[in-house]
DNA sequence: CGGCACTGTACGGGGTTTGTATAGAGTTTG
DNA sequence: CAAACTCTATACAAACCCCGTACAGTGCCG
């Protein structure tokens, strides 16, 4: 964390643990794909870098992605190697720039830095970069640091530019999901991340938008079919304020819950899946999972 | 900006998700309309690329049209294959070469024909490149020779980077100018090359975006003390649904409503002025009267 | 009505990719 | 020195993918 570059060397145990990767899988990867070039102890034990993390971290976001390792890794290999004269400046500086950004009200500006911010693709800026500055900006209204109108309109361009990169989500051939947030619930980018992240992955998206009346959403349901519907909120009232309907509804289609405001217990008892983590996990693991179950009951818990 | 090489490739499963269309069928189209060049990995496995993937989505918004398999990969084919080196020079021409790329959904082709548009300076590439083809656009779209998909991902792309262009346009000594659109008002086009006419003229632009609540373009206008507050709507309902507000803002700082939306009867009912013509000329005319004229109440009809 | 072209899909035999397992031998470390 | 770690090389199995051919449904035409 401090600035200067420290000569951090794991051996192959604890980089596995790292990065979460099995050790075998990272032999495998260094010999097929020329992916990581540790350094060797004098006994010949791999010492591995921060670059090498880096490595593998792309290699990983790419694979979430859709594609396939070899691709994912060339693809790592190739950034690597490219120069990266602006190196995205570590998202904890993007942060504060927006910060800065959103106090004098400058749109322009806030543009710029999301620019930099989805330079490497959407998925990744929004998981590295959006969520963060979300917190933070989280955190600096709760200490008065910042006004609820700088607040807004931080946030309401980001879930702009958010929606502006969803251009021609509702488009395609891919399969539907259709995302919404139950009648009270004000927040969207939780619910825009999940429609991205789906989105990537080739799936068409309707996009209800927040703040949903449930008989709407159910409406909707009916009419255009999706594979799965996900309601995203962030306090557990606004879901369970209709839980009879929700379960209704999670009789027709496939539905999930997820967002702050779910809890697999709650999903469960409305006989619906819960989604719990990460909008960018949860919606990856949506996207590989078998398609079109023909009997919508089953309760991933 | 663009200058990425990184290129994505997908194995046929992923490919097939991404866009819709069964496994079986990708090989049928390669193998009867020589549709997708994909490349091979060393093993012999397709690996598609975004090049493939805007074929494919062509195809579809031929086929969904109503044309036949055959005739839509024709066109399809044809439109990939359309003169991508020379980034023609006269307006008309680049207007035209923008819609292919449009219908072809190939991003980095309109962005190459937007920096040719811009070469000689923004505002010149606006009035003579960008109205004339978002005019353009919409008559398409009317007459259904493009599909919302296709003029949604242009204009997208047209907003992005017009906004790009604006970098920096709050910085200097200039007059300060805020513009934002009501809240419900989605389009920017109009707001944005209004502000690049302003910005070319040395003022100094806060831009709040579409869709902008009221009290905060109130909140920002008494934060930043613009010398003049532009709002933009192309449907007068964005600016009728909150007439009161207005007039309040009116009353605080020089305002002006401007886009399809506005009448000069309507902004003489709220006591502001009233600029209804094509936003450059509007613009100019704004920069060109005696600054700061210290009575805001001139309803300049 | 009988061809006929067009299209999307099915099948089966045979390669590829990729994560993981195993075995035997060497290295680090307390 | 012994326990804990690693190394290389080889081997697998599950999931993927390739190709050629065949087939059924549809709409068109003589």
């Amino acid at each position: 964390m401090n600035g200067r570059e420290e000569e951090d060397r794991w051996r192959i145990k604890e980089f596995a643990a790292r990065v979460g990767v099995q050790e075998v899988t990272l032999r495998a990867w260094e010999r097929r794909y020329n992916l990581l070039q540790p350094e060797r102890s004098s006994g010949g034990f791999r010492l591995y870098s921060r670059a090498d993390e880096r490595r593998i971290r792309s290699m990983q976001a790419h694979m979430t992605r859709g594609i396939a390792a070899a691709q994912a890794a060339a693809l790592a290999v190739a950034e690597s190697t490219a120069d990266r004269p602006p190196p995205p400046a570590r998202p904890g500086e993007l942060v504060d720039a927006l910060i800065v950004a959103a106090k004098s009200f400058d749109a322009t500006r806030i543009d710029l830095l999301l620019d930099a911010a989805f330079a490497r693709g959407s998925v990744n800026g929004v998981r590295e970069f959006v969520l963060p500055a979300l917190v933070e900006i989280g955190l600096q209204w709760e200490r008065g640091q910042i006004t609820v109108g700088q607040e807004h309109f931080a946030s309401h361009l980001i879930e702009r530019r958010l929606l502006t990169l969803a251009a021609g989500w509702g488009e395609g051939n891919g399969p539907l999901a259709l995302l919404a947030g139950p009648s009270g619930e004000r927040h969207t980018l939780g619910l825009i991340c999940f429609g991205l992240a789906l989105a990537e992955r080739g799936w068409r998206i309707a996009y209800l938008g927040a703040d949903t009346p449930i008989d709407q959403i159910v409406d909707a349901g009916t009419s255009l079919s999706p594979e799965v519907v996900v309601l995203c909120a962030l306090q557990a009232r606004y879901l369970t304020d209709h839980a009879a309907e929700i379960a209704e509804l999670g009789r027709r289609q496939h539905t999930i819950l997820a967002g702050a405001g779910a809890t697999a217990t709650l999903a469960q008892k409305l006989g619906v899946a819960y989604a719990g983590g990460d909008p960018l996990a949860e919606a990856r693991a949506l996207a590989e999972r078998p398609s079109s179950p023909s009997s919508p009951s089953a309760t991933t818990a």
